[in-house]
DNA sequence: GTCGAACTACGACGATCTTCGTACATTGTG
DNA sequence: CACAATGTACGAAGATCGTCGTAGTTCGAC
């Protein structure tokens, strides 16, 4: 009870510093088909959304493991809103980071249409 | 044996068509130490290069495990030259195929000086 | 306090990945 | 021809990954 005078709580998101983000990590990251719509998601506006809002055509395990290998790899920043936890990209600290990378790669991701979509 | 005139022998390379190359399979094969290290060798000038010119430190089998692995994603093109196998980095196909791509990651591989380099 | 909603922790399973050694293939040289 | 150099094919062993179900936590509403 340190203060919790916000609507976030005390939960310990674990985010690594700008600095620390490490390319093949985030390479690593982003070469899955689920986390990658995840990072598109995110991407086209919707900036903060909450897990469930996503509709992943996985359960509900498996998409809490895709948001956390997200963020500890530095791509996403996580916190919680009420009993949801919300997600942003870290954009800035990104571009920082690796100048170009994440915009290089939403752009690679829209063109890359082999399979149109059907992970509905 | 149709007609093999050159010096080139035939052997069956395998090479991904432009159009085919796939995103999350390029980004898979690029969160790798060794596999990136390659790639920026590549990409600094030492455009075509046989295998043993890296010295990398794995067997000669884990070797040619990760040159094909690049070739099968599209990022390099091998071609053989007397008993060598010579790799070249496919940087104008990846430019047309993800535009900006591949020199964001070689960018960020070259900033990316968390270890300096153990490796040799 | 009780209940449901949203999410997490943990263990398990199967698939894939990285690595290696050994055996083999191809080329160039003597 | 024999031989060395370079690289491949084929398992095999161990690690990691993606997926899930079940049980538990936290929050908001009643």
């Amino acid at each position: 009870m340190t203060r919790t005078t916000r609507t976030t709580p005390a939960r310990h998101p674990e985010h690594p510093e700008t600095a620390r983000i490490r390319l093949e990590e985030v390479l690593s990251a982003l070469s899955d088909p689920i986390r990658l719509r995840i990072v598109h998601e995110l991407g086209r506006g919707h900036d903060d959304m909450a897990c469930i809002a996503f509709e992943l055509p996985v359960s509900k395990s498996t998409s809490t493991h895709h948001f956390r290998v997200l963020r500890e790899a530095g791509i996403i920043h996580q916190y919680y809103e009420g009993t949801s936890r919300m997600s942003r990209l870290r954009t800035q600290d990104l571009e920082e980071r690796f100048p170009g990378l994440l915009p290089a790669v939403l752009r690679a991701r829209a063109m890359d249409t082999t399979e149109p979509d059907r992970t509905t």
